[in-house]
DNA sequence: ACCGGCTGTCGAACCGGTTCGCGTGAAGTG
DNA sequence: CACTTCACGCGAACCGGTTCGACAGCCGGT
């Protein structure tokens, strides 16, 4: 069941197989006919491999992500799904990659062995070495998130410092004056993790331009830290009555925690960060938040690798998205504001 | 920088590149230093499109998950990261296809074009064409989920029936009486999907068994749905103490319902169900449940497909899993009962 | 000195497509 | 009727690996 097969069976050449599906040179409307009905006799589809040996593209896009040994949160998760999906929609494979440095096996398999055209990474790093890997070797890729000086790359992605100002400046429109902040692992924070850093340096800012008192937490990315991470923030100064968070999977144990220390939300105490808004509705109350669109980054990334595929040449594009928060139950004015 | 360059530099044949790098046969341990010399110099790998096509094997797996137009949950998307990752370590890389019917295009790409040496297929259906459709074929392929006769097919699935039965039985145990099961939306039980008919199935036998009074209900995977359906069940019978659900997604929404309509889990109801571990310690009070072992599940359904493609005579094998309940804090006694 | 066997290497064929240059027969033109 | 033009199809080369058969050179044995 390969091409000279069907060019055997229809009595014709090999070549003229190809042409007649490819289109690239015009072939009688007789023949085409004879090649097209055996083909549909035998299913007939031309072999990946054979394919992208020949003409050196291989339909395939990769999606590099940081192995998990550790879990995976929504978001993440949300990524690869709709990556998936949208990559379908232009005839593309995707293939699945968890390599946390240029230097992985996986990641050397990915480029080295040019198993894609191209490559979508996740979790980025604000100083990442497979960024600047891939930058140095021209080979065309986008980043879900943006580095340190990200010039030139091509990439999608979320403005974490404004977003969690626009939580802070909500807060304190709602007249808090502590408020902690619960980061993402002190892990993820020290390998330079982008949103944790920018996520910081908006509070930071937001905080101070308010004069509001603070508190930094790194928590772990499960709900038992989240519950840990609460008691501290109420044992270091019980005064707080309002926490923004970028910890989607820690947010069942904040809640839990505040249940635990009997504070009310929202009427004791304030709920507020940046997460996907699956799991912001999930919540009770509901997370008054900035919804992560997911899936919309995912189908932009793969847009953007399309566009810069088909046109090497195309000087770098990008997307920073910052959505507006969405007003749910979590967060109230402070008790005796009005 | 292919195997003909690293031949030239190294004064060698291409055939001795080549049993250079396989070892299938013997080189002499001076051209062998001397290949590998150039090879770490130049970086050489070997493409893997050639390679592929020489000897008929892609080191490619292909995942297939439905396209979720709708959104993922949280356990499919447990899946996906598990496989990956599990493949990795047996050196192959993942293609992720969203395909429903082995009539779809990207399903026939990964077939019909050879793009990946097996396959495995998730949220399998009783009577499932993907399915009929690779056993016929004798294509290497493991389902994650069984069919009405999964006879002949390797699969790695999850005992729904028993899973549910137990919890029927704790919640029977406990004293409940009047018990509803919030399954997966009509469309999948329609569509035939197995969890949904099996877990059906344990709940109709146990609650039978047990002389239970029971409510049936289908509810979207959101947490919208999920506090409607719950709204519906106290409006069906306000008596009802108790809820079985397969619908992680929709967990949120049924504990909010029941926040609402001012019950309190677990004193005056109980809520059990079929989830993953990291879901049911992310609610309030935390699930009792039956963990879904997602990760364990996608380790073995690779672990299995390596196996039948190394051996691809060997007998159908499987893994049937029944997670015991965890005992956490969602159900308790009915009030008034001791 | 001759033969057999072993080791290490080479050349050629092959995997299944794509693409380029050329030939052929029919149609169009003066 | 000879001459260009064009549409159509063919063969061969190529993509970058793998693998098979052959063979050269060296060894030890008789």
């Amino acid at each position: 069941m390969n091409i000279g097969e069907i060019a055997r069976r229809a009595g014709v050449s090999r070549s003229t197989v190809s042409y007649a599906l490819s289109g690239k040179r015009p072939v009688s409307e007789d023949t085409r006919r004879k090649i097209q009905r055996v083909i549909d006799e035998l299913g007939y589809r031309p072999n990946a491999s054979a394919r992208a040996l020949a003409n050196g593209r291989t339909s395939t896009i990769g999606l590099v992500f940081p192995p998990a040994g550790n879990h995976y949160t929504g978001m993440q998760l949300d990524f690869i799904g709709s990556v998936a999906e949208a990559a379908a929609a232009y005839d593309y494979d995707v293939l699945l990659s968890p390599s946390g440095a240029d230097s992985d096996r996986s990641f050397q398999r990915l480029l080295g062995e040019r198993r894609v055209d191209g490559a979508i990474l996740m979790e980025i790093r604000l100083e990442d070495d497979r960024v600047d890997h891939l930058a140095e070797l021209d080979f065309p890729s986008v980043t879900i998130g943006r580095t340190a000086r990200p010039g030139g790359v091509w990439w999608v992605g979320l403005d974490h410092t404004a977003l969690v100002e626009a939580c802070v400046h909500h807060l304190a429109d709602l007249g808090h004056r502590r408020v902690a902040f619960v980061n993402r692992p002190e892990q993820l924070l020290r390998a330079g993790y982008e949103s944790a850093h920018r996520g910081l340096d908006g509070f930071t800012k937001a905080a101070a331009e308010r004069g509001l008192t603070v508190g930094m937490y790194n928590c772990g990315d499960d709900a038992a830290s989240g519950q840990t991470c609460l008691e501290r923030i109420l044992h270091d100064d019980p005064a707080t009555t309002a926490l923004v968070t970028l910890n989607e999977a820690a947010l069942g144990g904040l809640y839990r925690g505040l249940a635990k220390a009997g504070r009310h939300v929202p009427r004791d105490f304030s709920v507020t960060g940046v997460v996907a808004g699956r799991w912001a509705e999930t919540v009770t109350p509901q997370l008054t938040a900035a919804d992560v669109p997911a899936e919309e980054m995912g189908r932009l990334a793969v847009d953007l690798l399309v566009e810069r595929l088909d046109n090497p040449h195309a000087p770098a594009r990008h997307h920073l998205l910052a959505p507006p928060i969405s007003l749910r139950a979590s967060t109230g004015p402070v008790f005796g504001t009005s």
